[in-house]
DNA sequence: TAGATTGTTAATCGATTAACAATC
DNA sequence: TAGATTGTTAATCGATTAACAATC
């Protein structure tokens, strides 16, 4: 339990949660791994290897619990706390996840948004007002903001992560077309929307082959 | 060349592609692989060996040449043609990508958005107005369309990718947070949006420990 | 107890990295 | 030619899958 979880692991730990989360709706109550292979097309295997990177959730002879997988995978992931999230820039994505009503109910508050074009400060997304870039320093001072979500300019991308690090975010979520440096004090994931886009065209030239 | 391309591969092509976009935005002419290797944090090696998949771009002595590269890559992830896109779901997400200028310069072209909800219906986004999702299965005959954007709920996912794929469109891009089927005939790029924020909260509590 | 299914070790597979001959 | 750097083979590393003993 004290190795180190490899990256591939981490990344099929939201699919499992997911997952869960819909057999929990359809009020299932066990599942077993080679029932989870077969919903999830992946290796019976490795999904009780994956599970076990963090502890045995399982019982023989019987399975998982659903409801209790769901809440282990849940704490793992640090999703059952509470983040206080700030947006910078209100442009088309940063307006889309500021009213994106879901992420305060699942504990990501969002406190600020801020812009530096001066006629979009002070619209209200989400019944939280746009405030101006100038005052992120400050803001960032008076409050304990943890993750930063960028959906600037790529040119500002790294300048304003430095000032959301200086400023004591642990947390950055970037949408700028960049890969954004957590100068080693903060998390970063960097998203690149289109490159999905990209390999889409990619896979749609290979098949029409 | 005709070994088979793994997904690991794929992925790293748009990240090639960005950064060769900048190196000419720069005005470089010529780039080595280790000089790739240490502006990308990747393997000399490696990156070499991604390259070669495809051919042969480089030349012994000098490296690769910046635009030449950067056409070539282009070129196989058929990010230089055209596409006719559709847009189902004119809520935040929905909104935001059909905002989003750069997709027509990109070779990308919106022609339709669709929304089930009637009080949208008639609204202009990027001169393109919200039709009625009734609308969708005539629009799809009259139209040679080939990328559809599902930005519904989860629920109307599926459904409406089939419709898609009925309709003749050959790719998938699925914002809606399940895992979408191409039925064989379409490929399908599922986004999953949330994933990252939760591997991000999982890093951050790593990172405090 | 018998059957089912986990947790875990061993085997396989594939991806990454190192090394170097080819060659510009 | 000498130096640089590719293209490619060989070595290493890590991730996936199979197998099975442990056990509910």
């Amino acid at each position: 339990m004290n190795e180190k979880i490899s990256e591939a692991v981490i990344r099929r730990l939201p699919k499992y949660y997911r997952y869960l989360c819909d057999l929990e709706t359809l009020g299932l109550e066990r599942i077993s791994s080679s029932a989870m292979s077969k919903g999830m097309s992946l290796n019976a295997s490795q999904i009780r290897r994956d599970l076990n990177c963090f502890g045995g959730f399982g019982q023989q002879g019987y399975g998982y619990s659903v409801k209790n997988l769901k809440e282990e995978i849940k704490k793992i992931l640090a999703i059952d706390g509470n983040y206080n999230v700030v947006i910078i820039g209100s442009g088309n994505i940063g307006q889309a996840l500021a009213k994106y009503k879901s992420f305060a109910s699942e504990g990501y508050c969002i406190k600020g948004i801020f812009d530096i074009d001066s006629s979009r400060v002070g619209v209200t997304l989400n019944k939280v007002e746009v405030r101006h870039l100038e005052e992120l320093e400050t803001f960032l001072e008076e409050n304990d903001i943890n993750i930063g979500i960028l959906s600037t300019p790529k040119e500002a991308a790294q300048e304003i992560s430095d000032t959301l690090i200086e400023g004591g975010v642990t947390g950055i979520w970037n949408f700028a077309p960049i890969d954004v440096d957590g100068r080693g004090k903060a998390e970063v994931e960097n998203v690149h929307l289109s490159d999905g886009l990209y390999v889409l065209s990619y896979r749609m030239k290979e098949k029409s082959k």
